[in-house]
RNA sequence: GCCAGAGUAGCUCAGAUGGUAGAGCAGCUGAUUUGUAAUCAGCUGGUCGGGGGUUCGAUUCCCUUCUCUGGCUCCA
């Protein structure tokens, strides 16, 4: 017999070679219908593989994120078994569940697979689904395992096999499909009720594009037809938030085929956001410290050579224009530009920490597949600043960016996001990072120094860095769930030298100083991509382009109408009338449409009171109100950005 | 940049196996003067993304190009 410990801390006996199902079973049988996996030991393991001894055991369902990826991981097998059967001599590089459903890479030699293929795929792996084939786990010697694929003429198992070790290696076979894996899986086919292959793809052999491009087919699967039904509907929900819709129908930006792709028409109502923005930051970075300046668009050669851009971004910078024998690129960062500020005037340790703070535009070449809505552009406003400051001071003045962060972070509601060290890659130290092997790690120590001791809960990541330095950069997703970086706190111990920047210290002696690079609100272009998404469009008031919309009931109010339009016009509330002939009915569907915060309707009764009707988009009519307290609580709400 | 898909009116979408296109909403005009999420009627609006080819004839078939979209690679 051996002894189960279960998560509530009962321990239990089983024979010896007893599976997870069997235990589930003992328990109740819902809840062995359920279980798709088990953890024993911390370890996932498949729900019918035989427990041999004492064993901590936690029985996983498909709400279990071990449970999800497992059911997932098997429709991957399951989709490859159908693909081998519809198109045989197909090789297979891997195929993993992801956040949302699963996919598999594959070389069908040469052959297109189109979207009507992905339908009968469904068709076949629902065929086979409901075969309720067993997922039978089995160890296979190296050798046995070599000759499998090569066999089968695989390439692309037997590299990955390359990697493994005699003793390591298991075999899965569903059907008429094996496949070499680590598993789990779960117990037969018959769970997968219900699937939809999403989209195919291109993909690079190990991710790397010199690779030859593997066919990649997407998928998600269900336990039931009703959670795929959720399941879509949840993307049709996430596609009404989509920034590019939104910002469409709210006018706030526009693209041109003329103007060129990935540059950023922005309309009034965008601009408005953006000086609101602005607005914020020059406050914010006023009171900690900051000075503005102003820099141009572009800049001679001379000057990328000198920061490092030439030889390590030069990829991301659109190619130069040529004038009387010299080069000028459009600036793809700040940085040089305001590095010559502090390099204008003799510095002493008393002008540091030094804060330069810009608004700045530049201009990425960002590879065409990339471009995407407002959140990946080629031409960006960036609110950045640049804080000189001496190695003492570095821990502080880096905590201080921090808590700016943190403080946005508050006013914008925002929860969901992730902290990231970013690292140097070691691999690509003088190609992607400047080859400064001990400075890197010892600023990587100084910045997660700080994270810690400000709890800041972050991942790691490495080759993820700048090229001149670490970084923490802050996550966030979009609506159809991609990952952007939103803001960024990056340090650089390079550039200070490139450019010679020095500053007397209190020993009278010439100091390099530490330069923090940072971007609490990212770019106005990604920030308010981010933002549209975030509030689906229904933008704070402070924000809202258009504050207030006054009602009329009827043309015979218009004039009344104008004068609370003026007050609100003097008290610098972004106010307008609808004055079409329309009913109050249709007036107020279509500024409820338009999420403008605040709806005046004013007729009669309030015409005679001198008073306005107060309704609250989204939130109903809120009765009568003095015009004159409106505008008080309103500037109130304004002003705390609430 | 690579793999794949898409581009028809401002928006959402129909449509023709090749004979130059239609609806709803929006817009404009008129009627209506309205009390908290759609008043009625009429009208305007498109070289069916651009260029080239095949054809008597192309928005439809072929080629090419641009843009957008889903991924890969890359990144704020």
């Amino acid at each position: 017999m051996i002894k189960i410990t279960l998560p509530d801390g009962a321990v239990r006996e089983y024979p010896e070679g007893s599976n997870s199902l069997d235990i589930a079973r003992s328990i109740s049988e819902g809840l062995a219908r359920k279980v798709i996996a088990a953890s024993v030991n911390g370890e996932v393991w498949d729900a019918t593989r035989p427990i041999q001894n004492d064993a901590e055991l936690r029985l996983l369902t498909w709400n279990d994120t071990g449970g999800k990826s497992t059911f997932w991981h098997s429709t991957a097998h399951l989709m490859a078994e159908a693909v081998e059967s519809v198109f045989p001599g197909v090789k297979f590089w891997v195929g993993p569940p992801v956040e949302n459903g699963f996919y598999y890479d594959m070389d069908l030699g040469g052959r297109q697979i189109t979207e009507e293929d992905l339908r009968k795929l469904e068709v076949k792996m629902t065929e086979l689904a409901a075969r309720q084939s067993r997922f039978i786990r089995k160890e296979v010697p190296k050798a046995e395992a070599i000759h499998f694929f090569r066999e089968k003429g695989d390439e692309y198992k037997l590299d990955l096999l390359e990697q493994l070790k005699d003793g390591e290696i298991t075999f899965y076979t569903q059907g008429g499909f094996t496949d070499l894996c680590r598993g789990p899986h779960i117990p037969d086919t018959g769970y997968i009720k219900a699937l939809k292959l999403t989209n195919i793809a291109g993909a690079y052999w190990k991710g790397d594009e010199k690779n030859k491009q593997l066919t990649r087919i997407y998928g998600v699967s269900f336990p039931s037809k009703k959670e795929l039904d959720e399941y879509l509907l949840m993307l049709e929900e996430a596609k009404k938030r989509d920034h590019r819709k939104l910002g469409k129908e709210m006018g706030i930006y526009t693209m041109d085929d003329d103007v060129g792709p990935g540059l950023i028409l922005w309309m009034p109502n965008g601009t408005i956001i953006i000086e609101e923005l602005e607005k914020l930051a020059k406050e914010t970075e006023q009171a900690a410290g900051y000075q503005r300046v102003v820099t141009p668009h572009i800049a001679k050669e001379n000057l990328y050579l000198t920061s490092g851009h030439l030889p390590y971004y030069q990829d991301s910078m659109y190619p130069p224009m040529e004038l009387e024998g010299v080069k000028y690129y459009l600036k793809a960062m700040n940085c040089p530009h305001h590095h010559k500020i502090f390099a204008a005037e003799p510095r002493s340790y008393k002008d540091l920490p030094l804060r330069l703070a810009e608004y700045g535009t530049c201009y990425r070449y960002e590879q065409s597949g990339e471009l995407f809505g407002l959140m990946r552009v080629r031409c960006l406003h960036m609110n950045d600043a640049h804080i000189y400051c001496s190695k003492e001071e570095f821990a502080q003045e880096f905590r201080a960016v921090n808590e700016m962060y943190l403080k946005y972070f508050k006013i914008f509601g925002i929860e969901k996001y992730v902290m990231r060290l970013s690292l140097h890659d070691p691999a690509n130290l003088g190609k992607k990072y400047i080859n400064e092997p001990e400075l890197w790690l010892e600023t990587e120590a100084m910045v997660r120094k700080v994270l810690q001791e400000t709890n800041t809960p972050f991942v790691e990541v490495s080759g993820e860095g700048a090229f001149y330095g670490p970084k923490i950069d802050v996550q966030i997703w979009s609506a159809i769930g991609r990952e952007f970086t939103l803001a960024t706190n990056q340090v650089d111990f390079a550039q200070g030298r490139r450019f010679k920047l020095e500053f007397t210290n209190r020993d009278n002696r010439p100091e390099t100083p530490l330069i923090i690079h940072r971007a609490p609100l990212g770019t106005h272009e990604r920030f308010i991509g981010f933002l549209l998404e975030h509030y689906a469009g229904k933008f704070p008031l402070w924000l809202a382009p258009q504050q207030v919309k006054l009602l009329p009931i009827s043309d015979k109010y218009l004039g009344y109408a104008q004068t609370v339009l003026e007050s609100l016009k003097n008290a610098d509330i972004r106010a307008g009338i609808d004055d079409r002939s329309e009913k109050i009915g249709k007036k107020i569907r279509d500024t409820e449409l338009a999420r403008v915060p605040y709806m005046l309707v004013i007729g009669e009764k309030e015409m005679t009171a001198g008073k306005v009707s107060v309704r609250r988009q989204g939130r109903g009519d809120l009765g009568e109100q003095d015009v004159e307290s409106f505008i008080r609580e309103i500037k109130t709400e304004i002003k705390l950005r609430s």
